[in-house]
RNA sequence: CGCGGGGUGGAGCAGUCUGGAAGCUCGUCGGGCUCAUAACCCGAAGGUCGUAGGUUCAAAUCCUACUCCCGCAACCA
């Protein structure tokens, strides 16, 4: 039964990006992988879990701009952020790695030296249209108009001066090998996507280096350039091992190198198994067994949005339900491969009906029963029945398939399956009614060997339940005075010690809520932050928005604009388009066409009959295809919410604004 | 024809690859029980499996077209 003993088994999530706060949806990650690495080490296997922080890049660098710190103090105060959620948590993370670390660094730029000088990362040129105030590339394709999508500028050709990967080098190996090991992706419908649009296709080189920002790891012999992201972040798998690309890689990293699973969002695919699988073939390592791509956990009312202060973050759900309840509902609710829906509603329920009904309840009214009978005291009597075979086949079958489900990785088809063992239980209650054996002598043996197995049933679940819940785990076993019960010992019934005593004042385990109080306490929360005026929603509503400001202009430049009434006459929504409603315009004597992007917040019904700010002699310009000859005027504010301009008396068509 | 994902009883999902009596959890209604956290157990109602065709003895499942929703992309003059 020790096949596994002491194997080495390395787990990694993806690194986070410490731009913010991690919310749920990014939590949810590192607990699923600490219930992988959790069940691996019950399993026995000698257990790697690796996370960190993703902490370069011209994001960062901004956003530490912004809150006016150095880029270095920014990404400390998140980075410290994002490890206190992890441990709140409860997630079990061997090493913790950062890619500001400066072991992590060093070998970043011998990496980066090395495959320089093997020839697979060459120096070019990235080309592009250029805008000089946006300091930004575009395709031809991303261009508006042959101008900036940002702020309609003139573009020019221009060329920058990078490093590129080689990637096509290895394009043939990699489909060799993906083709090999169908195992190596997953969820499986993920490798069509990869090998169909990205490897059969074939690969571009990639971009490994940027000169138009500063905070990353420098190229130590071109330093103007800094790594760009993928040949840093990703390598933090084998740097947090403790590899050496000269040779002298540590002991760690020969016993757990290659990693057995990379579990990552099913966004940073196609990084994973296509750009790190060549790194580590250009630097002769063998790739790691298996990537999973898991869903996305999705906000139920809406999208999230920190103005309107619903962005669900583990902190805050840990308050209202406990770290356990959390880790419960994330692991539970998240199908298998596609995402899944988290919202206050949805909490309630399944901490009442799962966590609160089936499990505390039955752990509760089992132990009761047990003082109230026996003064606390479990026996196994042997006055067995026919409905006792039903309950042990019943957990056993769970263990099993308990086993078959993390296999596969169906982590919350594992939990049902513990679950099962819970709901069987209650069954068992009802079938046995032990309150009317007790109310009969001769049948005080039944009774003990149904509590008895009822005791057992729960302790395997709850031994079970340790790599999901793993406080609840030991509370329920605390309760039943019992140690855990080891995997390898769960393909017997029976191994609860007889005599045994459990607690004589059982603790209620997850209360029930009343989903109305939860949303009321929701509500206050949400307005003492607005109130507050901690958040940055808050700030906005008393003090206004502040926006980047833009260069002081001559009176001449504003006179170049010209701005009059417009009457909407007709309105129609643009076809193939989702923001845009084209209307027809008087001005004047004249009616002129103008496309505007305010589907989202008027009706083409809505607009007609308005009376609005024009400007008149911009050039007109095609959107989505559809000549647009002016601009319509908007107040906009934080969230997006767009306001049309519309003059405070009536005016006619055509008159001048100035 | 931009890319991708999805439409299964009131809600959230499984089932689709490998066609063969439509399932799970929650909610609702009725019943049972009283050890327990108004919890537990049993039963019932409720579904044209997005629409329309096609293949087949048989389609939620395979094929074709269409439609709606969600991300991303693209347009927010």
């Amino acid at each position: 039964m020790c096949e596994n003993c002491r194997k080495p088994y390395y787990i990694t999530t993806a690194i986070a990006y410490t731009s913010g706060k991690p919310h749920i949806g990014n939590t949810y990650e590192i607990i699923l992988a600490d219930s992988i690495a959790r069940y691996k080490r019950a399993q026995g296997y000698d257990v790697r879990f690796q996370t960190g922080t993703d902490e370069h890049g011209q994001k960062i660098e901004l956003k530490a701009e912004e809150a006016g710190v150095t880029p270095k103090a920014y990404v400390d105060r998140v980075a410290g952020t994002v490890k206190e959620i992890w441990d709140l948590m409860n997630t079990s993370y061997d090493k913790f790695i950062r890619t500001t670390d400066a072991d992590h660094e060093a070998q970043v730029q011998k990496i980066f030296k090395k495959l320089y000088d093997k020839g697979d990362i060459y120096k070019g040129y990235y080309e592009g249209m250029y805008c000089t105030p946006c300091e930004s590339f575009f395709t031809e394709s991303q261009l508006v108009d042959g101008k900036c999508p940002d702020c309609g500028r003139e573009v020019q050709p221009a060329k920058e001066e990078a490093y590129f990967f080689r990637m096509s080098k290895y394009a043939d190996r990699l489909i060799q090998y993906i083709n090999d090991h169908p195992e190596f992706i997953q969820p499986v419908s993920r490798k069509n996507e990869m090998m169909n649009n990205f490897l059969l296709p074939g690969l571009q080189d990639l971009c490994v280096s940027r000169t138009s920002f500063s905070w990353g790891v420098p190229v130590d012999f071109d330093p103007k350039h800094v790594v760009y992201v993928w040949l840093d972040a990703l390598t933090n798998y084998i740097t947090g091992l403790g590899y050496d690309c000269d040779g002298n890689s540590s002991e760690m990293f020969e016993k757990y190198w290659p990693a057995d699973l990379h579990l990552i969002g099913k966004d940073i695919i196609r990084f994973h198994t296509i750009y790190w699988p060549i790194f580590l073939m250009a630097l002769d390592l063998p790739l790691p067994k298996q990537v999973f791509g898991h869903p996305w956990l999705l906000q139920g009312d809406g999208k999230m949005s920190k103005s309107k202060g619903n962005v669900l973050y583990a902190d805050t759900l840990v308050d209202f339900f406990g770290v356990d309840a959390v880790r419960y509902f994330v692991l539970h609710e998240m199908p298998f491969d596609n995402d899944g829906v988290i919202s206050w509603e949805l909490m309630v329920e399944r901490v009442n009906s799962d966590l609160a009904n089936v499990l505390g309840n039955l752990v509760n009214r089992t132990i009761s029963m047990t003082n109230k009978y026996f003064g606390g005291v479990v026996t196994s009597s042997g006055a067995a029945d026919a409905v006792d075979e039903d309950l042990k086949q019943t957990v056993l079958a769970a263990v099993r398939r308990t086993d078959e489900k993390m296999e596969q990785l169906r982590v919350a088809d594992a939990i049902s399956e513990i679950f099962g063992i819970f709901r069987r239980s209650n069954k068992y209650i009802d079938e046995t009614a032990p309150w009317t054996l007790a109310k009969d002598e001769a049948s005080r043996d039944r009774l003990a060997e149904v509590l008895y197995n009822l005791t057992e049933a729960i302790t395997i679940g709850a031994s079970l339940l340790e790599s999901f819940m793993p406080e609840t785990s030991q509370k329920i076993l605390a309760q039943l005075q019992v140690e855990k019960r080891e995997l390898k010992d769960m393909d017997r019934f029976g191994l609860y010690p007889s005599g045994n005593r459990v607690t004589d004042k059982p603790e209620i385990l997850f209360a029930r809520m009343d989903i109305k109080e939860v949303m009321e306490k929701v509500e206050a929360m949400h307005q003492a932050e607005a109130a507050g005026g901690e958040t940055e929603a808050g700030k906005e509503a008393e003090a206004g928005i502040d926006i980047e400001a833009k260069p002081e202009i001559t009176y001449e430049d504003f006179a170049k604009l010209q701005f009059q009434v417009g009457e909407i006459l007709a309105c129609e929504a643009v076809p193939k388009s989702k923001k845009l409603l084209c209307s027809q315009v008087k001005v004047g004597s004249q009616v002129r066409q103008i496309v505007s992007g305010i589907k989202a917040h008027y009706t083409p019904e809505e607009m007609v009959g308005k009376k609005v700010m024009v400007v008149v002699n911009l050039k007109p310009a095609k959107l989505a295809g559809v000549l647009s000859e002016g601009m319509l005027l908007c107040a906009e504010d934080a969230d997006g919410n767009l306001a049309l301009m519309t003059p405070d008396k009536p005016m006619p068509a055509g008159a001048e604004i100035c």
